[in-house]
RNA sequence: GCGCCGGUGGUCUAGCGGUAGGACCUGAGCCUUCCAAGCUCAUGGCCCGGGUUCAAAUCCCGGCCGGCGCACCA
């Protein structure tokens, strides 16, 4: 890790921000190498999680209104109240301190100044060394950034602990584009804050980060994935169960399996941990290092119903385990959609229809107010709101009927207003049974979420790609990424920085750009030194012009040309008086793989080509 | 946020009261016909702020940043 550290900045693949005022702590800026490899990264992400799943990805704003937080619930469960023992110096959770040794419950309801006054009032003592906590402050932390919209502070903001939420309260709308079919999937990609209490571990964790996440909006009730694209995909499920026992490990399974044999109890999560092995094995990570584990019923969110992590292994491959979450994947079931139903005025539903419309008789109210109106004035009758969204059950006992279901003998029904209970005539309720034909229903959908750090699936493919060997008795250190994700894909070399080479070296650059392809031309010194400067960026091939290439001999005894006579080098058999070196132009040049050093002539009109081929993997080195 | 340890060129490090030396990297030149070779030259540094002292990179205090442990991680 801490040559990776040394690398990474060195390299430029990453550095800690504003180092030149002291930088500050969780925040990182990416350089060069970092920006193209997590471009790619996020590339490979787009591809299979949005293109390949045919879902649309939108972008939200990373500032969103108060509101938003109150309704999905951030703004209490992020608020956490900290209370600190003055002996020891540990923190603890305030209202966790005063649920265990009191009767309370819920105690973060209660306030921060409440929970101080119980701790004060319970004497309670400091759950590690015993000494008393009253009098102590209870600190307010929120890991919400928090902001002001406009000028003043009337309206406050708050940058997005995570991206889902972009897509939760746009869901009316995006409902619509999907014209109303679920299921449908949302993605985005983007920068989420959380104002961590202690940034640790490089890029690990930190306060502003790149999440990438789908938002997957399904019936409950009708919708089931199609495993069979990754059910065959093997991966190592960690379940709560084998947390629990005592010499549990993780068990490699198919998805298929994890499912048949119910250890993945969602199939849609299990869909989608097939999908993530596979994608995290494409960009590189170590599938003998990674791992899905279960949350313990514990651990959970508060909006999770069940919950999956993917987890890689950053400790040392000879050492101790090392476990990070790099990915969460949970089932949100219609906590999210519910709660914006509720908060906002837009309905976060589908009308869901039915195979056959059915007719169903519904009790109805149509309540005679000329006549309760003036007998009961303003005060609520129950009889008369129950006409409105009610459902008929309820109706029908507050308008039409007495809780048993029946009428009074004289024709008149008890209602209660403001708990007292009155007897009306059933004429004056405009009680109706009518037959009504409904078509379909309203549900929230519920919500599968796969959501990955893209930050922490860098770090982690730089981890696992990492390799030190020897070559010809040199240390060599190389990164072992994927062509895919390197940010360079090709490094292309004049052998010397003279005779025509660097001209024609610079050509083929050119011309490899021209195709798309990322390409580093290098000129400087020696030969190695170029190859294990692309070696520690994990450039995957590089290609070097030598003399072979524009029709040098390769063993130069006399005086090599020089600049002035650069144009004879094409034409040296044309022009005469230099036979011994007038060998024809190969017109091929070396292309070295870095994992192995090998080396292969390619003819330069292939070249672009088969980089390609070997860029894509339809093409390996070996068969060159 | 607490505790322990640490912060010297881009990187790694020596110096630990008299204002800095090396290695690597980088740049220029020489040399060099495929894996960090060699030679010459050059660029570049004591985290920040106070204090003690004739004098502080060095000692003290505070801050910032980092590593580890604790807590936290919805």
């Amino acid at each position: 890790m801490t040559d990776l550290t040394e690398l990474a900045k060195r390299r430029g693949f990453f550095l800690q921000t504003a180092g030149a005022y002291g930088g500050t702590a969780g925040f990182y800026t990416f350089g060069p190498q970092g920006a193209a490899l997590k471009d790619n990264i996020e590339n490979a992400w787009r591809d299979r999680f949005t293109v390949r799943e045919g879902n649309m990805a939108v972008d939200a704003p990373t500032v969103l209104p108060e509101p938003v937080f109150e309704a999905s619930g951030h703004l209490d469960t992020f608020d956490d109240m900290l209370v600190e023992c003055p002996d020891c110096g540990e923190s603890h959770r305030a209202d966790h301190v005063v649920e265990d040794e009191t009767d309370y419950e819920e105690a973060e309801s209660l306030g921060p100044e409440r929970v101080g006054e119980i701790i004060a009032e319970y004497e309670i003592v400091c759950p590690t060394c015993g000494a008393g906590l009253a009098g102590q402050a209870i600190e307010d932390f929120n890991l919400m950034f928090e902001t002001n919209i406009g000028p003043g502070s009337s309206s406050p903001g708050y940058l997005r602990p995570e991206t889902a939420q972009g897509i939760f309260v746009e869901f009316p709308q995006l409902a619509e584009y999907a014209r109303h079919q679920l299921p449908f999937g949302v993605t985005q990609i983007g920068r989420a804050y959380r104002n961590e209490i202690s940034p640790r571990q490089s890029l690990m964790r930190v306060r502003e980060f790149t999440q990438a996440e789908l938002e997957l909006f399904i019936d409950p009730e009708e919708d089931e994935p199609d495993l069979s694209p990754v059910a065959d995909v093997t991966a190592p499920f960690y379940s709560a169960a084998a947390q629990d026992a005592d010499d549990g490990t993780a068990t490699e399974m198919t998805v298929r399996e994890a499912v048949d044999e119910g250890v993945v109890a969602d199939p849609w999560i299990a869909y989608y941990l097939g999908v993530a092995t596979e994608w995290y094995e494409r960009i590189g990570v170590d599938m003998d290092r990674f791992r899905f584990r279960q949350h313990l019923a514990g651990e959970r969110a508060h909006y999770a119903a069940d919950c999956w992590d993917a987890e890689s292994n950053l400790g040392d491959p000879d050492g101790e385990d090392d476990w990070h979450e790099i990915a969460g994947f949970a089932y949100r079931s219609d906590y999210d959609l519910s709660k914006h139903h509720e908060h906002s005025d837009e309905a976060y539903t589908v009308f869901k229809q039915y195979d056959e419309p059915v007719t169903v008789e519904r009790p109805t109210v149509d309540p005679d107010m000329s006549a309760l109106g003036p007998e009961f004035g303003g005060r609520e009758v129950e009889g008369s709101e129950g006409s409105r969204g009610a459902s008929g059950e309820t109706a029908s006992r507050a308008a039409g009927a007495n809780d048993d279901g029946t009428v009074d003998e004289d024709g008149t029904v008890t209602v209660e207003v403001d708990g007292e209970p009155y007897d009306v005539p059933v004429s004056d309720t405009g009680f109706a049974v009518k037959e009504v034909t409904e078509s379909g229903e309203h549900i929230v959908p519920h919500v599968v979420e796969p959501s990955l750090g893209i930050d922490r699936a860098l770090y982690t493919v730089l981890d696992h790609s990492y390799r030190e060997d020897e070559v010809d008795g040199e240390e060599r250190t190389y990164l072992e990424l994927p062509p895919e994700v390197a940010p360079t894909t090709v490094g292309v070399f004049p052998l010397m920085d003279r005779d025509g080479l660097d001209e024609e070296a610079r050509a083929i650059a050119a011309d490899l750009r021209e195709r798309g392809l990322s390409v580093t031309y290098d000129d400087s010194g020696a030969i190695g030194r170029r190859y294990r400067r692309q070696d520690e960026v994990g450039t995957p091939f590089c290609v070097t012009v030598d003399y072979a290439t524009i029709g040098e001999a390769e063993d130069p005894e006399e005086g090599e040309p020089r600049e002035g006579d650069r144009e004879e080098t094409s034409t040296r058999t044309a022009a005469g008086g230099s036979r011994e070196r007038s060998d024809p132009r190969e017109d091929t040049v070396t292309v070295r793989e870095r994992d192995t050093t090998a080396q292969k002539r390619v003819p330069i009109e292939e070249l672009g080509e088969t980089l390609e081929a070997l860029r894509d993997g339809d093409l390996a080195f070996a068969d060159l």
